[in-house]
Order: C-alpha cells, then sequence, then structure tokens
RNA sequence: GGGCGCUUAGCUCAGGUGGUUUAGAGCGCUGCCCUUACAAGGCAGAGGUCCCAGGUUCGAAUCCUGGAGCGCCCA
C-alpha cells in the first residue's frame, strides 16, 4: 500500500469512525466480564459542539477505549439534554425570524415547532461528536425527555410530593424579567458592576428633621414600607418608633429597629422594601409591614408605582433621581462597586420577586450525599472540590424547580375547580381525576399547572434513567451497569448536576451514581476568559477538524490539561497534535518500506532491539500507572517522547538498514514494537492508530478491540536510567565532534566497577549504528592528547587533535562544575547530622556521588594538563 | 466577608508522599542541514535568584507561617 508523505486525516478518519458503527463494536450488553461504566453528560440540543465537548467527551473515551482493551465489559451512554430555558429562547427567536409571535401561538402549536427545532439540532450535535471518534453505545442513546425518560421525570416528582419533599410556596425567588419565569439560585451569576449609591432624604413625621437613607436602586422607593436602622446605633436611637415620609409618593412608614442593618453601610439607615428584596422582606415579616409589588413580570413598573407606571426599571430609576432633585431631597450620589445578580441565560440583572412556585426539600436528600464524599465512598479528582462540594451542602437552600416554561417536563399537579390552594400530584390525567373523584366527589373540574421543571430536575436521574431504573428497579441493564465507574465532568456544574446525581441516587436506588468523578479545567481563550458566544471567542471545531483532523485536536487539548486545572487555548496546541500524527504516520512509512531478507541479525541490531525492548517496557508500566491514576495528560506526553524520542529517533535511526533490507527476525520485532505502540496510543488518538495498525501485516479485527499492553517483568534487562542517559549523550557527543569535522573511530571509556559498565557495554553496537565509531575500548587511562568528556556518569575520550583548544575551555567549564559539586557533596557529608539522620540509601548514594566526582575531577584535571602541555 | 487555587525558561505549562550527580516539555529563539520516513523534519545549542520573607529539616521548587500579585467559587 502506498503511503503520502503527508499524513491526511480527512478520509482515514471518516472511514474507521464508519466501520466501527458499521461493525457496532462498540454496543454491549451486560455478560460475566467486569463493567467500566460511564453516561455522558448530555450536551444541549441547542447548541454546537464546542472545545469544552471536545475535552469532555475526549476524556471519556480514553477512559472507556482504555477499560474496553483491558477486557472490560465498558458502555459508555450517549445522550442529549432538552435544557428548557435555552432551547425555548432558541426556539421564540427562531419563530421571531419567521415573522411568528410565540403569543398568538398555542401551547401545543409551539411545542410542535420545539419539536421540529430539537430534532434538526439534535442530529447536529450527534454527527459533531461522531466526528471526534468517540467510541459511544449509540443503540442506548438517551434524550431527557424520551417517554421513559419523561416518565422517570414525572414519577420522581410524585414519588418526592407523596415523601413530603415537594412543596408550593410563596416565596422572593429569582426572576428573570427577558425569559419571563423564575430560576434556581444556580442560574444567578452574581457580576461586580460599577453603580451609584444614592443619599435620599425622608422627612421625619412631626419634625423638622430628615433621615437620610443610602440606596443603588431609588425606582424602588415607591414600595417602601419602612425604614430600619440598628437598636444599638446611638445615630438614630431617638428616632424609632416614628414615622417618615417616603418621598414622592408621600407615604408615611414606621422607622424600626432591626439586628439585620449594618450601621457601617451608607448612613446606617435602611429602606426596607420587601416586596422588591429578599433581606427586605425578612424584616418585613419579622415586623408585619405591609408587602407592596411596584413591578411587572417584565420589569416594568406597575399600577403601584403611580408616576413610575409603565415605565422600565432603568427609565424608573432615572425618573426618580430626576424628581428627588426636584423636591431637594437627595442628598448626594457616590459611585459603588457592588455585586449584581444577572440570569445566566438572558444576562439580564435578575428581579427579586415574590411567587408561588414549586420547591424540593434539600436537607435531607443532602445527608447522605454529603456523607458519601466526605467518607470517600465517592472519590473527587482532584481531591480539593469536596471542599467547594461541602461548603455548598452544609448550606443548602430549596430548590426552586418550576419554569413559567412550556419547554419541557410539565409539572404534574392538577388544580381542582379552579382553586389554587385545592391540588391533586399524579402521573398522569387520569390518575389525577382519578384521585380526585376520591377526594372531591365526581364533579371536578381539573387544570394541569401551566409550567415545566427545571432541565435539572430530569438531568440529576440521569444516571438512573438512562439504565430504566424507575420503571423496572430489577432489570439487568441496572443491576449490572449500577453504579458506574466514573463521572468525567466541569467543576462548574458540581452544584447544578453532580451533587443532585449524587442525591438522587441515595435518594432512589439507596446507592451511590458513580465511583469516581474526574472534573477537568475550563478551556478558555489564549486571555485566560471563558469562552463564550458574544465574546465570540469560541472556535468553530468542525472547522478546527476539518483542518487539523480529529486526532490532532483530542491530543492537542489533553496535552496541557491536567486533572481540575484551566487550559488556555491556542491553536499552537493543534499543531502539535498534528505533527505527531504526522511523524507517527511517517515512521511507521518508513518501518513499511523494508522487507524481510534472509540473514542473520547484526549485533548492532540485536543491541537496539534489546534497549528498546527496555525503554518500551519501562513506558508501558509507567502509562498504565498513571492512566490508572487519571492523570492522562501525563500519559499522553510520556507516549509523546516514547514516540518521538525513543522509537523514531534512535530506535528507527539505529536499526535503519542501508538497503531496505533487514532480517526476518528483526522486521518482526519492529513490527511487534510498532504494534505495542500504536496499541499504548490508541485510546488517545483512536482513528490514525487503527488505519496504521492495519498496515502492519497480519493484523485481524480491530485495534480497538485488542488488548492493551501492560509491561513484562523488567528484572532480565542490565539497564537503568543512567545506561539509558549515557547512551545518549555519548551519541551526541559525538555527532558534535564528528560535526567539527573530527573522525575518531575509537571509543575510549574510563573503567568502573563492573556492575556500572555491565549496565553500558550492551549498547556499544548502538553506538556503532549511529555514529563512525568503529570500536570501543575500556581502558584504565586514557591515551596522551586524547579528548575526554564525561557523558552520563561515564568518563569517555576520543582522539581528535583538532578539537585542542575548544575542549581546554570545555574541560575548564567542566572542572568548575564538577569542583562546585564536590565541595556541596562534601559539605553535606561532613554534616554529622546528615550522616546519622539521613536514611541510609540515601547516605549511601551520596557517598558514591563524591566518590564519582572526585574521580571525574581528578580526571578532568590531568587531561587538561596534558592538553596545556602539548 | 468565607472558601479554593495559581505564581517554575520569552510564551503556555508539567514537576504523587521532601533526597534522580545537571529542575523538564511544547512553542518561540540561535547555528548547521532539502542526508531517499517525516522541512508538519533532522542535528547541535542558548535560555531558569522555581513570586518575596521567614520557619521546619541533615536536606525544600516540593512541607509550615506571613506577605505581594492574579484567578475561580460561595455569601
Amino acid at each position: 500500500m502506498e503511503m503520502e508523505t503527508r499524513y491526511n486525516p480527512e478520509e482515514i478518519e471518516r472511514k474507521w469512525i464508519e466501520e466501527w458503527e458499521r461493525a457496532n463494536i462498540f454496543h454491549t450488553e451486560p455478560d460475566d466480564r467486569r463493567p467500566y461504566t460511564i453516561v455522558m453528560p448530555p450536551p444541549n440540543v441547542t447548541g454546537v459542539l464546542h472545545m469544552g465537548h471536545v475535552l469532555d467527551n475526549t476524556l471519556q473515551d480514553i477512559l472507556i477505549r482504555r477499560a474496553r482493551m483491558l477486557g472490560y465489559n465498558a458502555l459508555w451512554v450517549p445522550g442529549t439534554d432538552h435544557a428548557s430555558i435555552a432551547t425555548e429562547a432558541k426556539v421564540v427567536a427562531w419563530l421571531k425570524s419567521m415573522g411568528i409571535d410565540k403569543r398568538d401561538l398555542t401551547r401545543e402549536e409551539f411545542l410542535k415547532y420545539a419539536w421540529e427545532w430539537k430534532e434538526k439540532h439534535e442530529n447536529i450535535i450527534i454527527t459533531q461528536l461522531k466526528k471526534l471518534g468517540v467510541s459511544c453505545d449509540w443503540q442506548r442513546k438517551k434524550f431527557t425527555m424520551d417517554p421513559d425518560m419523561s416518565w422517570a421525570v414525572i414519577h420522581v416528582f410524585v414519588e418526592l410530593y407523596n415523601r413530603g419533599l415537594i412543596y408550593r410556596d410563596l416565596k422572593m425567588i429569582n426572576w428573570d424579567p427577558v425569559a419571563q419565569t423564575a430560576l434556581s439560585d444556580e442560574e444567578v451569576v452574581y457580576k461586580e458592576v460599577q453603580g451609584k449609591l444614592y443619599y435620599v432624604k425622608y422627612p421625619i413625621v412631626g419634625e423638622d428633621g430628615y433621615i437620610v437613607i443610602a440606596t443603588t436602586r431609588p425606582e424602588t422607593i415607591v414600595a417602601d414600607t419602612a425604614i430600619a436602622v440598628h437598636p444599638e446605633d446611638g445615630r438614630y436611637r431617638d428616632l424609632i418608633g416614628k414615622q417618615a415620609i417616603v418621598p414622592v409618593i408621600n407615604r408615611k412608614v414606621p422607622i424600626i429597629a432591626d439586628e439585620y442593618v449594618d450601621p457601617e453601610f451608607g448612613t446606617g439607615a435602611l429602606k426596607v422594601t420587601p416586596a422588591h428584596d429578599p433581606k427586605d422582606l425578612e424584616i418585613g415579616r419579622r415586623h408585619n409591614l405591609e408587602v407592596i409589588d411596584v413591578m411587572n413580570p417584565d420589569a416594568t413598573m406597575n399600577e403601584n408605582s403611580g408616576v413610575l407606571k409603565g415605565l422600565s426599571r432603568e427609565s424608573a430609576r432615572k425618573k426618580m433621581v430626576e424628581m428627588l432633585k426636584e423636591q431637594g431631597l437627595l442628598e448626594k450620589v457616590e459611585d459603588i462597586t457592588h455585586s449584581v445578580g444577572f440570569s445566566e441565560r438572558t444576562d439580564v440583572p435578575i428581579e427579586p420577586r415574590l411567587s408561588k412556585q414549586w420547591f424540593v426539600k434539600m436537607k435531607p436528600l443532602a445527608e447522605p450525599a454529603l456523607k458519601a464524599v466526605l467518607e470517600g465512598e465517592i472519590k473527587f479528582i482532584p481531591e480539593r472540590f469536596i471542599n467547594t462540594y461541602r461548603q455548598w451542602m452544609e448550606n443548602i437552600h430549596d430548590w426552586c424547580i418550576s419554569r413559567q416554561l412550556w419547554w419541557g417536563h410539565r409539572i404534574p399537579v392538577w388544580y381542582v375547580n379552579g382553586s389554587d390552594n385545592e391540588f391533586v400530584v399524579a402521573h398522569d390525567e387520569e390518575e389525577a381525576y382519578k384521585i380526585a373523584r376520591e377526594k372531591y366527589g365526581y364533579d371536578v373540574k381539573l387544570e394541569q399547572d401551566p409550567d415545566v421543571l427545571d432541565t435539572w430536575f430530569s438531568s440529576w436521574l440521569w444516571p438512573l434513567s438512562v439504565f430504566n431504573y424507575f420503571q423496572d428497579p430489577e432489570n439487568k441493564d441496572f443491576k449490572y451497569y449500577y453504579p458506574t465507574t466514573v463521572l468525567v465532568t466541569g467543576p462548574d456544574i458540581i452544584f447544578f448536576w453532580v451533587a443532585r446525581m449524587i442525591m438522587a441516587g441515595y435518594a432512589f436506588a439507596k446507592e451511590k451514581p458513580f465511583h469516581d468523578v474526574y472534573f477537568h479545567g475550563i478551556i478558555r481563550d489564549k486571555l485566560g476568559r471563558k469562552m463564550s458566544k458574544s465574546l465570540g471567542n469560541s472556535p468553530d471545531v468542525l472547522k478546527l477538524i476539518d483542518d487539523y483532523g480529529a486526532d490532532s485536536l483530542r491530543m492537542g487539548v489533553l496535552m496541557s490539561s491536567p486533572a481540575g486545572n484551566d487550559l488556555l487555548f491556542d491553536e499552537k496546541l493543534l499543531e502539535q497534535g498534528r505533527n505527531f500524527a504526522n511523524k507517527l504516520w511517517n515512521a511507521i512509512r518508513l518501518v513499511l518500506s523494508w522487507q524481510p531478507a534472509e540473514e542473520n541479525p547484526t549485533e548492532s541490531q540485536l543491541a537496539t532491539i534489546n534497549w528498546f525492548e527496555w525503554r518500551l517496557n519501562e513506558a508501558t508500566r509507567e502509562v498504565n500507572r498513571l492512566m490508572d491514576q487519571y492523570r492522562l495528560s501525563e500519559a499522553l506526553k510520556l507516549l509523546y517522547s516514547l514516540t518521538w524520542d525513543d522509537f523514531a529517533s534512535w530506535f528507527l535511526e539505529a536499526i535503519k538498514p542501508k538497503d531496505k533490507r533487514l532480517p526476518k527476525e528483526v522486521i518482526g520485532k519492529v513490527y511487534d514494537f510498532t504494534d505495542h505502540i500504536l496499541r499504548l496510543l490508541h485510546p488517545f488518538i483512536p482513528m490514525i492508530t487503527e488505519e496504521l495498525w492495519h498496515r502492519i501485516p497480519n493484523r485481524k479485527g480491530f485495534i480497538a478491540l485488542s488488548k492493551y499492553p501492560t509491561a513484562k517483568d523488567l528484572s532480565q534487562f542490565p539497564f537503568d536510567e543512567y545506561s539509558d542517559r549515557w547512551l545518549k549523550e555519548t551519541v551526541s557527543w559525538l555527532r558534535r565532534i564528528f560535526q567539527e569535522g573530527e573522525k575518531p573511530e575509537i571509543l575510549y571509556i574510563k573503567k568502573r566497577e563492573e556492575d556500572r559498565m555491565q549496565s553500558i557495554r550492551p549498547l556499544y553496537p548502538i553506538i556503532y549504528a549511529l555514529t563512525n565509531i568503529k570500536d570501543v575500548k575500556e581502558v584504565d587511562e586514557f591515551p596522551a592528547g586524547s579528548l575526554p568528556a564525561l557523558t552520563g556518569t561515564f568518563l569517555v575520550a576520543v582522539e581528535a587533535p583538532g578539537l585542542r583548544e575548544k575542549e581546554i575551555q570545555r574541560l575548564q567549564r567542566e572542572k568548575k562544575r564538577l569542583g562546585d559539586l564536590l565541595k556541596a557533596t562534601q559539605k553535606k557529608l561532613s554534616n554529622q547530622n546528615f550522616i546519622s539522620r539521613a536514611p541510609q540509601h540515601v547516605v549511601e548514594r551520596e557517598n558514591q556521588k563524591f566518590k564519582d566526582i572526585q574521580a571525574q575531577l581528578e580526571m578532568v584535571e590531568e587531561q587538561l594538563e596534558r592538553l596545556i602541555k602539548t
């Protein structure tokens, strides 16, 4: 088979993705192997694949592919999420672009459009995901609004309601005035913004004076129902119990004392607006204050706001400030930086709003979930996220789960005869009527709650519901695959999703949803900013795949993303991946250009094979160790240098024949090593490795289903890290000498302890293969006039008369370095504390080091003297 | 205000539980090479007070305390 000189991923990647799918090799059923299970964090059907998905899914694919190759029954369940609020916003915008107003549609008509939109976009994201080469079981793909998944959501609502863990209440919630729905606390993003602090004078009733309050929201003055001061605050003690007049609307309100007030902030006097601030509402409840709501759902001012009626919050603020100025009640305005909550989805300021919503009581659910993580029943990687988790769980608030939207799971509550307080909770309308009739008699009329549930109220059931736990808790998939092995996700959704899944696992199945949680970093742009559509700094993933190939993309994002650390994305990273793919391609191209010959292997070939077998096994052991600890990017870096440096630059160069012919048994070994390396790499870069593997003669099946290499016993090899270093440094040194025009043929090595000599002796023939050296002589003394050098921990020399001056300088530098090192070592060894307290092997090592350096230094001095004399 | 993290080469980052004789990688940089696997490459090389100050220790990039700068999460 001909191979291009440059690797071209496009066609090859497409081919193997199709082949794998055709052979359906990633589908599994329960059997007697051990399971290794991952459920995919489902991407939204709203979007396109972004860099976060690439990282998240690449990590999962690496884990699942290696598990499969290690002999586990490896299942990766894919799926998509309906993303209630985000999708509804997109559909509304889409309708608008067609000239349709959502308000002109019935719920049913709207949902028809929404489903149409979903079908189209779900396909896009799945196609994109497949392009990454993910090995999930598409046969088991789920969507959070599939009938069975929806049933589970409804069932859980009913179940939790019956357990007393779901309730409806009038509370201050986070209101998104653009999406016009309630949000949970987690969907509010706090940002520091530049604002103004307005100091406003409220006249005291029956007196001449004023009480001055400071506020950032003067438009809510029209909703004030009290002024509060701290009970200990001497400035205002006399005013407590009196009344003040709210400016503009001239309402008389009481001046009250409350511990909540911070005397340090502003003037120490607080305007109390129970309908528009959560803290004020608490104060209001403590003091039985009137609650006056002055806003409409779209955050315009309503009829209670008097002259402000009909204005937006922003215009109302301006108008209020003008009026205060006119009336001389605005004392001053200060600049202030304060924290304001914004909607995660629509990015507008949240309006705190009193509203009747559905809530989940979280405390009882959180308890076992917190315990599981603190006690290590569920492992977090990296561990530090346990702190984040604990902090949130220990201060958990009830979860607002109702959303004033149409797209999503409709709340299974039916109100009786138009009542707001009388309702039944049931799986469906039929059951609702049954329950209602029993409770209220036969003439009931039921009307279902129009709202839907928070998307995360379905997501938290994901690991349970994808295995159909709720409809059939004893089914064999669930029994076999649950709990899943590992969840791979970003720390940004630790509260939204991870914590709640753990709660759901214990609340329903009485068992954790996963053993491990692997948190990866967030991908940011070059400047460290989070990627977002509004910034336009999110690269087009499909274009990146077109330009570099999916393997290179996977490799690029992985090379610098250790667990939990953010990654600054730069297209340069992908060049590294692409260059690596090309290197691998060409290395195998070289291997395949060699022909087997009926010859005996040379001494050099045997030595090279022996050395590389040792290197390969060392690397294999290390890679497996790293991967067992989820240190995937470290494993990949190690494989990168194994492939590029040890295999391509050293092994292949040393074994490379002059005439394209290699002895049969040598070529067999080369194929074995190539096969071995491709398997090690396969989980990381699956497509190119599958392709190259098939090009090695006699490979059957798929590399994706082959066995992952594990290390052999290494005790038979005499090598260690020092011998490896000696080989490489000696060759580099010799190359430098050849570059200078010298042509030595004999390498002299100063004899050392026999076991040390044995650790490098088998490498001599490799030096013959890589340099012009024809012979190595182990000597007690170097010949007069020869050039010595220290390579690794050995002294070597060649005859190179032309380099005398340069070498004198080099040796002088070397002498100084060794002298310093010797002094440092001597100091250490003369320290009695060191001798008595350090572990014996460390002391021995230091002793050995001292002797080595001393011998080396003497040698260098001697050579230097000789060079100078001649 | 509370919590978590980061600071190592020009840039981006690795460096389990302290001890690897010389702290690493990729990119960038310098010199020489289009040597029939690969110029998306080869060979050789330069480049680092490991943020600062104390401390623990025989020994600290690594552990502790404090400080400076930066980032994230929660309130």
